[in-house]
DNA sequence: ACCTGAACACCGTTCAAGT
DNA sequence: ACCTGAACACCGTTCAAGT
């Protein structure tokens, strides 16, 4: 595409769009915990209060943030693809955004009625009919896609919260397995043989897995 | 079953199931703002730092609530029962669970390894060799059906969050489609089939709709 | 119209001091 | 060993006052 100029981004106005892209940045260089509005303010050399002229409270910003990092998620995609594929790569699409910003995964199971969900139900449901799910059964489907892939993402981002981000996955995952171990077996029988796959047990091809199962299911309905 | 004598129940000693009790209370009466520290020691008549000689701190306390609920609604289950049979009946009894108890429902999706997550995880891994699945897909099975579970729930405790309790439903419902409805038609085509919809969806019919699709699915692998 | 920053009304958690 | 409650270090949000 042409190089069309970008919003002027003058450095001294405040707009709703520089604070909510401040805002992503703490958010990713720092969590969510460091999301504060002193912390934003100082970030953006101005009094706390003046957020609140452009932006109506912290569950607005949090919106408008994952709207954001969902919406350039999602944008593009294969117009040739089956539907099959489509819905494959949207969903990839949700996770890698929260894999690479993990506090999209919490926001988003916070708000079911948020912007960033919206796009996401769009883009399952609009593939359901392609899909060939019958008309009656489109709404449950893809209302059940999305609980599954905001269900992962906050475990997720749950997981990534408690992770340090220098941290051996496997050793946590690890410490994880040897408490399921540790766990009475007659009551916990399951979680004693699946233990040993967790600590090396890919997130997204597991994510994948479900995605297709869920495909599968939808495949018997049509 | 016998009139057992019960936990003494003495009015003075203070223990961690007579916090978590207390905390169930408020969560239940009062709603998940409504559970401080501070309201909690009002409530057992101490100081709130007394409450953490018994817990270590808020997360513990809500996932031993959210434990003691999950608890109570998995168990029994009638042992007689097909394994899909058994897997509706610990879906539903999750699902009611969390109607009952709406904060159930943030609890789950905010940390993977609680004890109410692992008896979930068991509850529905346990079965998938009965469903016929094979030892290798098991793990990605139950991953995805757990996970299915706690998005709708953490879906369903934020819509609790938001509709006050005595507010009419199908009018609230009613809102949020028509906001779907001012939406752009184009980028949103199937929110707008959807709208109508909405208003009158049955949400545990929806959810059993969506444990039976990914059943459907499940049942390809095996 | 937009910004400032002190003030308000809270939190979870700690800890010296009590019994 | 267990409890008390003031104190600490924060929050989100409001609002009089400025420009």
């Amino acid at each position: 595409m042409p190089t069309t100029p970008r919003s002027p981004r003058r450095t001294d106005a405040l707009t709703k769009e520089r604070i909510v892209e401040a805002a992503i940045e703490i958010l990713d260089t720092e969590g969510e915990s460091a999301l504060t509005f002193r912390a934003l303010a100082a970030r953006l050399s101005t009094g706390s209060g003046a957020l609140y002229w452009h932006v109506a409270n912290k569950d607005e910003l949090l919106a408008a943030a994952a709207a954001d990092v969902v919406g350039t998620a999602l944008a593009g995609g294969d117009p040739d693809a089956s539907p099959r594929a489509a819905v494959r790569a949207l969903a990839l699409g949700v996770f890698d955004a929260i894999d690479a910003h993990p506090w999209v995964g919490t926001q988003l199971s916070r708000e079911p009625w948020q912007s960033a969900v919206l796009q996401i139900f769009e883009g399952f449901g609009g593939r359901m009919a392609a899909l060939g799910v019958p008309e009656e059964a489109r709404f449950d489907s893809a209302s059940a896609l999305v609980s599954y892939v905001l269900g992962l993402a906050a475990q997720y981002a749950a997981a990534a919260r408690l992770v340090p981000k220098d941290a051996d996955r496997a050793a946590f995952l690890g410490d994880i397995a040897s408490g399921w171990l540790r766990l009475d077996p007659t009551t916990y029988p399951f979680l004693h043989t699946v233990a040993p796959l967790l600590p090396e047990h890919d997130d997204r091809r597991q994510f994948l897995a479900g995605v297709d199962v869920f495909l599968n299911g939808i495949a018997t309905v049509s």
